[in-house]
DNA sequence: GGTCTGATCTTGGTCAGACCAGTAGGCTAA
DNA sequence: TTAGCCTACTGGTCTGACCAAGATCAGACC
């Protein structure tokens, strides 16, 4: 039945961005292609061209595409900072999301660290080193600070070598820079986070350069442990006594 | 006279989206509630309607808002799974990736046992078990043994009650049904995968059932390290002297 | 011959008005 | 009172048009 329904069964939005989504999946449509204009996918696949245009701004808002003014539409590299999009409104509502989002920080993570035991070069350990030093260094900065370790751990998924965790750790980020930021304003009010912050990176950095993906992803998980352990009782008010850090 | 020039400064788009984005994160606009129609919304801010919708249409990708047909747009309850969009299409493009997929497979599965280990619920062992007696049933079929497969892999992540993790692997398990699916074809050719296959997976829902999440993550991990031995050696037409299985 | 300039084509950005198809609610008729 | 219809409203879509500015290339100028 229908008859404006074109081949496919769909409507005119879903079809247009089946069309697109069908190209970029396959890789016939790479970042850095131009797409046909806006009049000829319009009537390539019989639609109107504003609901071409809805599935061009579907895709761009998921940062797939890029439509520039007078120039055309074209196929960008998966950018994760649109997430920030949809988190700033995800978290709008729903604050407790972040611990489930951790959960998929720490399995990245957890993996990255393996990988980068068996593959980080001079340049990961280079790169890693200078974030252990930044810790050090921004430990009485929240700011600073927070972006020190989150380099640190940004490092460690790079020096995995996998394009895949880093897109996947890239794209949780946006809520990694909340937690964060709000840890490293624990640590102006308890100082024994300053302990546990520094030494812990450098345990996990040694852990790295010994090439022990075990200890590594050990070390890290109890790294992780240790923080929620300090958010959790910084939330009743009773901290520093957390002793089983080693 | 400057006609079009719109009040705020912003393009069409823009001011839509701000506006509304303005009123989504002042808690003014709350999940459940429903906008004023398309038109009020075109005149109420000046613009056309195909503006209005492309602006509706962005946040409906993003998972904040659903267009019903006739009805209206209604605000939803954020949650994740509108990432997959964007996980698939950013996955995508790398393509001689399936290895590195594989690794965050890895990542997702091994961080969701250990969860699984301390949430899992009857229902959760329930369906592991029935996946698992379907693995050992579809042991000598490549199509239904792969979906068993999956299906085991896929309630481990079910188990973790996670969210996030559930929506990540879902992305990556698309792009890896291949890999599911020539595994299996080696069963064929060699024996001695059953007893890995059946083995294997009977040791990871024991350590689950267990509630030991490092034996968990071991067996699990080390479930993915033979498979790929199997894979590695069935290139070079070597089989049958994996005795490094315990 | 080579370079600069400008008209023209093309592209995205937008608008106005229109029609369709269901939905919801009020109104009418039984 | 109640069943059923009628209409206003909603989203879904199309058509055709205009604007502004980048891209292109012919023709003028050096």
């Amino acid at each position: 039945m229908e008859l404006k329904r074109a081949a496919e069964g769909e409507k005119g939005f879903e079809k247009v961005f089946a069309f697109l989504r069908e190209r970029l999946l396959a890789g016939s449509l790479k970042p850095g292609d131009r797409l046909i204009s806006e009049r000829e996918l319009a009537t390539l696949l019989g639609v109107s061209r504003p609901i071409v245009r809805e599935a061009l701004r579907a895709l761009t808002v998921l940062g797939i595409v890029e439509i520039r003014d007078r120039i055309g539409t074209v196929v960008t590299q998966p950018d994760v900072s649109v997430l920030n999009d949809f988190f700033t409104f995800a978290l709008a509502q729903q604050a407790d999301m972040l611990d489930d989002v951790m959960q998929a920080r720490v399995a990245i993570e957890c993996q990255a660290i393996r990988l980068a035991c068996e593959r980080a070069n001079i340049a990961d350990f280079e790169r890693l080193q200078r974030a252990l030093a930044k810790i050090g260094e921004t430990i009485d900065e929240a700011d600073a600070g927070g972006m020190a370790d989150f380099e640190f751990h940004r490092a460690i998924v790079v020096a995995s070598h996998s394009e895949t965790l880093m897109v996947l750790h890239g794209s949780l980020a946006g809520l990694l820079t909340h937690s964060h930021r709000s840890r490293r304003e624990l640590v102006q009010a308890f100082p024994s986070m300053k302990t546990y912050l520094i030494d812990d990176h450098r345990r996990i950095f040694d852990a790295i350069i010994a090439r022990d993906p075990e200890r590594a992803d050990a070390t890290l998980r109890k790294h992780f442990a240790i923080g929620d352990e300090y958010r959790r009782r910084a939330v009743v008010g009773d901290i520093d006594r957390t002793s089983a850090s080693g």
